[in-house]
DNA sequence: GCAAGGTC
């Protein structure tokens, strides 16, 4: 029997069925599915493995004692790895040097001091795919011949590598060799299989080395930032060659921003209109677009200011073409669903669950060609006949040439990322859809002509200044019919001749700045990433998300936090490398001398080993300046105001004894003031204007609910902009029927800030209802018509709103358009709405409000 | 409690 190791499932299938006489047989060994099938008459089996199926790490008797964690004491109080295997410590770290004493001192302060002997510790490679494993030691136990089949690139030699070592510990003699393809169509894997060559163990230790120096670099960079200023479990300040390059791209632009000195110009903007149609109004401005001179500004602005017409001096009309865009690969699509509102992670995590179910095409490479043997008449039958909505552009895609456009990078390995056409879209949840029509009407749109949009330009004079209104309108939609994706919205200018006169309205001079650089939107730092070849097409959307996670990044657009822009600074004044792109560039080159033969995997990564080691002894000696520097980030980063009282920082904190967040100062103990966190919100201070509360001094803060507009509070829940005093909205049913006298009376909960209505006789009836969270209550003295309860009024944004206040209503409207929360908390109280134990428990709510929202 | 790279 033949066995074939494929990279992935999907590959071990179709290479089954380009070499198999017939059919192949879906076949499971354990849990795993293999593709059994005959070439000429002999057995052979396929098997797909999960990408790496072992992980480098170090051996567990340098992983440092388990229960001390990152570091372990001797017996003479001396901290050590637990055990130095021999050869393990190297110039100018030898196991008889000494670090320190750690009697009597407080070890935690010394952690960092091990990490030398970090730097030089042996890797190993550990299971880490143990069901795959298991099943490929079984195969290849009764093969006659192992193909590696993976991916035809270093990490797919690496992949084949470590299977190979895995197949040997059972069948040590059993012959080996290497199919190489480039792309999964029939002429290239049957050549493939033709021509069997042996695995490059160069290239397979070219891609080890990279798996070393970034394990070595990430694990003692990433201990050495967490244990300088240890912040509690669950504070991982991580570093890495991708990760940290990525984080400075960001800072970097940050400190532009910072740096950048807005310049004053001027503007004199006004509204033009046929004359006597008002309805026809539309923007204009003056020729000057900018006026850097005050004074000229000024003295253009006294000859229009209050000007009531206008001569229209010339029409142009020009028109463009919007040229179709280029097929989807993961980074383009990254970008694209990005400026929809998905971040890339997402992304990823969507178009994997598309892929799997059969919608979309493999959602990872880099190709934006099309080849030849795609089936894109069969794709655009199959969305024609699944997709209703697309239906009519499919149709009018299928009467015309489906010529498609090409990207700049082509490759074989995979087709762009394109709709299957089969599958029903409305069985897809909000995300999946969202992203699927996205890359159906992109694929459509490759295949379509080019979009035309007709310019038109007046020149206009009024009173001597010449002013230019411009106007644009899609005249042919071209592609734009299946892709409205950032297209902007006509700008209609009415029909005009030269020498015609015009209504002018409104004509303002305004005083403007120049505006930064701006920030990175995360579609955008992907791009930057793949432009500085950092990370790739599989791992730039979770490093990204990673930062996220260690809180070195915020928001959307992306900032650094105090935290990341302190790390950036520490690595780049004690391990710059670390912090440049350069590190991947010239690991780059060293995997290319080691594919070559040129270099060895050994040298490689020793000299990587001794250039860390060398920064190590400046890193330790200013291990206490970095771990303030991390902890002032820290609470600068908690800060969400200043306090009224002494005038230092509050900061978020949690409480020791409940664990619940609350707003406190850092002037404690001395200074007592607390406020309470308000719930289902991020917080975030103020800066500059609104920072301050004007009727009580508290700080306002910004709360930013979960997918819904964020609003600014004071953060104080006593103060009059919060504060209601006890509303009666009217009289409870439930006393009433016991014949007992019981008012409804709206509340505000002090410590969770949460609004809630409770009879007065709640001991007995147990009647509480849910209230929204903001807008100011109103009794209206009227009962609901369905069920009695009272009926309130609530101020919103968008208006009074009148609302039934029992959430179990049966006459209950659907809201005016607000977030889902929201909603999602009017279901969570109609379980036993008016009850004791649903309304008013403010866990009821809160698994309801995530229920829906997820 | 570490990285980055595959893929699920």
């Amino acid at each position: 029997m033949k066995l074939v190791i494929a990279e992935k499932n999907i590959a071990a299938q179709k290479i089954a069925q380009l070499l198999a006489d017939g059919k192949p047989k879906t076949d499971k060994v354990y849990n795993t599915q293999v593709y059994r099938f005959t070439v000429q008459g002999e057995d052979w089996v396929s098997m797909g493995l999960a990408g790496h199926i072992l992980a480098p790490d170090f051996p567990d008797e340098v992983l440092f004692d388990k229960k001390q964690g990152w570091y372990s004491v001797t017996e003479d109080g001396e901290v050590l790895p637990a055990d130095v295997p021999d050869g393990l410590a190297r110039p100018p770290y030898d196991t008889k040097r000494k670090p320190f004493l750690a009697n009597g001192i407080n070890i935690k302060g010394w952690k960092v001091e091990s990490l030398p002997y970090l730097t030089w510790a042996p890797i190993i490679k550990k299971p880490a795919e143990k069901e795959i494993i298991r099943v490929l030691k079984n195969l290849a136990k009764k093969a006659d011949h192992v193909i590696i089949a993976t991916d035809f690139d270093r990490e797919g030699e690496l992949i084949g590598s470590d299977a190979l070592n895995c197949v040997r510990e059972v069948a040590p003699d059993v012959p080996t060799s290497r199919a190489r393809y480039s792309a999964l169509i029939k002429g290239e894997v049957t050549a493939a299989f033709d021509n069997l060559v042996s695995l490059d163990q160069d290239l397979a230790d070219a891609g080890e080395s990279r798996q070393y120096i970034d394990l070595i670099w990430g694990a003692v960079l990433t201990r050495y930032l967490t244990l300088a200023r240890f912040g509690g479990f669950g504070n991982v300040r991580s570093a890495g060659r991708v990760q940290t390059p990525t984080l400075a791209l960001v800072v970097e632009r940050e400190r532009e921003r910072m740096a950048f000195v807005p310049e004053d110009y001027w503007q004199i903007r006004g509204v033009g209109a046929a004359q006597g149609k008002p309805e026809t109004a539309f923007k204009m401005s003056h020729a000057t677009a900018r006026f850097t001179d005050k004074a000229a500004a000024e003295t253009a602005f006294s000859h229009v200011d209050g000007a009531t017409t206008g001569t229209i001096t010339a029409v142009s009309k020009r028109s463009r073409k919007q040229q179709p865009p280029t097929p989807f690969n993961t980074t383009s699509l990254q970008a694209a669903a990005a400026a929809e509102g998905i971040s890339p992670a997402r992304t990823m995590r969507i178009a994997e669950s598309l892929y799997m179910a059969g919608f979309i095409s493999y959602p990872r490479v880099d190709n934006t060609v099309y080849p030849r043997t795609l089936d894109i008449a069969g794709i655009v039958g199959g969305l024609s006949s699944n997709s209703p909505a697309l239906r009519p552009v499919c149709q009018k895609v299928l009467a015309g040439p489906m010529k498609p456009t090409r990207g700049k990078t082509e490759t074989t390995d995979h087709p762009p990322i394109h709709p299957t056409g089969q599958g029903d879209p409305e069985t897809l949840d909000g995300g999946q859809k969202k992203l699927y029509m996205l890359i159906a009407r992109r694929f459509l749109a490759t295949l379509m002509g080019p979009a035309t949009i007709e310019n038109t330009k007046l020149s206009i004079d009024v009173s001597g200044e010449p002013f230019t209104a411009s106007g644009d309108v899609l005249v042919d939609a071209g592609f734009r019919e299946a892709y409205p994706y950032g297209l902007k919205r006509d700008e209609q200018l009415p029909p005009l001749a030269e020498g015609d006169a015009i209504d002018v309205s409104d004509i303002k001079l305004e005083a403007k700045q120049t505006e930064p650089p701006a920030r990175y939107s995360q579609g955008r730092l992907v791009q930057e990433m793949e432009k500085r070849g950092l990370g790739t097409k599989s791992t730039r959307a979770s490093i990204i998300e990673r930062l996220y996670q260690v809180r070195y990044l915020k928001n959307d657009p992306i900032e650094p936090s105090q935290l990341g822009m302190a790390i950036v600074d520490a690595l780049h004044e004690f391990a710059p490398r670390i912090t440049t792109p350069e590190m991947t560039s010239e690991l780059e080159d060293d995997m290319t001398h080691v594919a070559a033969g040129a270099d060895t995997q050994e040298h490689v990564v020793e000299h990587s080993r001794a250039l860390l080691a060398g920064m190590l002894d400046t890193l330790i000696a200013h291990k206490d300046d970095l771990g303030e520097a991390i902890a002032d980030a820290v609470t600068a980063d908690a800060k969400v105001g200043t306090c009224p009282k002494c005038g230092k920082d509050l900061v978020m904190k949690t409480s020791a004894k409940t664990r619940g967040s609350f707003i406190g100062c850092m002037g404690w103990p001395e200074c007592d003031v607390t406020y309470p966190v308000p719930s289902g919100v991020k917080v975030s201070p103020i800066e500059g204007e609104g920072a301050v509360c004007p009727e009580c001094g508290a700080p306002r803060i910004k709360c930013q609910p979960f997918r819904q507009k964020a609003y600014e509070v004071c953060v104080n829940p006593k103060c009059p902009t919060n504060f209601e005093p006890d509303l009666v909205v009217g009289e409870c049913r439930v006393c009433a029927e016991a014949g007992r006298h019981g008012e409804l009376v709206a509340h505000k909960s002090e410590r969770s800030g949460k609004r809630f209505i409770r009879c007065t006789n709640y001991d007995e009836c147990g009647v509480s209802y849910p209230l929204p969270a903001r807008g100011k209550l109103e009794a209206t003295g009227e009962v609901c018509e369905h069920c009695g309860a009272p009926v309130v009024v609530v101020q919103t944004a968008r208006g009074p709103w009148r609302i039934c206040v029992n959430m179990d209503c049966p006459g209950k409207e659907k809201k005016p358009a607000r977030g889902r929360g929201a909603r999602g908390a009017a279901k969570g109280g109609s379980a036993k709405g008016g009850t004791r134990k649903s309304a008013a428990k403010p866990g009821a709510k809160k698994t309801a409000a995530k229920k829906t929202t997820k």
